[in-house]
DNA sequence: ATAGTTTAAGCAGTATACTACGTTTTGCAA
DNA sequence: TTGCAAAACGTAGTATACTGCTTAAACTAT
């Protein structure tokens, strides 16, 4: 089966000699983070299939997980994702009973997000998981690759931080 | 507005040397790898906002633009994504008239995807505005580093290749 | 030849990740 | 103080990206 056709994933590489820059997908960095993106999701559902959880899940419930308070924007934003996507992953933590959302007595539009006992132990179930799921992700690279991997990768996300729609710690 | 808070993203980064690996955010690879694919996905939005189009639509118009002819899952893999997203996005595509959808003769199973004059003339007006995206997303770096990343993410797309949950080129 | 497996798609359901628009509350300034 | 801008949230709509289940066609092996 996984011999069946010739390696898309060779036809490409070996394609991109010969091409103007961006021409071919291979060369697209836009296109590598994004298989690299997947190749993650698909190596932490792996790990955590027990657990049904997502790696913006685990974000979310890992910040809170000290009994730190706030309202949903501002962990949303410290994930790394828009109000209303972050409001979209709260309400499944909710229903599950891993987190609580109370409404503000100071400000009465905010909702203050807690994480709850139950899912402080959920955290420390994952965690490890969440390691192995990471570990395995750079597993192929050496040290010196991982450290200019991460330092690279921080370099571009600091200087773009304004072009991505859900910017951290701006809003 | 941009300076009403302290930066998270500081925050997080001077936290991180104390603690142990993965414990935070900011030193998690997936999360560096998912906050870089965001900022591409707006990126490319912005340059294409008049023509509304995504990377993994450009992808598959521009995989098809030479005049090549494959059914749905071909197209779906060799952009890197599942067939279920894959047809959703040749839907759309369809939809605006970019390509067409013919049952094959030779397997009645299958759909032939080909592109359409439109869909050419299309690929062509947006591919400068892509590669401006994909210019923008890496610019920060100097040609060293962007080669030293490029090799890097290929190396752990090629390592991980099966870990994704749409494997590119094995089935 | 036919029975059993595999393959290409379709459909339903779920999660992330946005934009756009509307509501209520807050806070500031005339 | 009132009046208006901004903030927090909600709702609706769209796109990507899966899993799981089903159908129909093609292939394979006896």
């Amino acid at each position: 089966m996984k011999e069946k056709k010739e390696s898309a994933l060779q036809e490409t590489k070996n394609k991109s000699l010969k091409n103007r820059k961006f021409r071919e997908l291979w060369n697209r960095p836009g296109y590598l983070i994004r298989r690299l993106h997947q190749i993650h999701l698909g190596l932490f559902a792996e790990e955590c299939r027990d657990e049904d959880v997502t790696p913006v899940q685990f974000g979310m419930l890992s910040v809170l997980a000290s009994g730190v308070e706030m309202d949903q924007l501002t962990l949303s934003t410290s994930v790394g994702v828009d109000r209303v996507s972050g409001a979209d992953v709260i309400k499944r933590l909710e229903r599950r009973g891993l987190l609580q959302r109370n409404r503000s007595e100071i400000d009465r539009r905010a909702r203050v997000i807690s994480i709850t006992p139950q899912g402080v132990e959920f955290v420390e179930n994952v965690r490890p998981k969440m390691a192995r799921a990471q570990a395995k992700l750079v597993a192929p690279l050496t040290e010196a690759e991982l450290a200019e991997l991460e330092r690279i990768l921080k370099k571009l996300i600091e200087a773009n931080n304004d072009a991505s729609r859900a910017p951290l710690g701006v809003n």
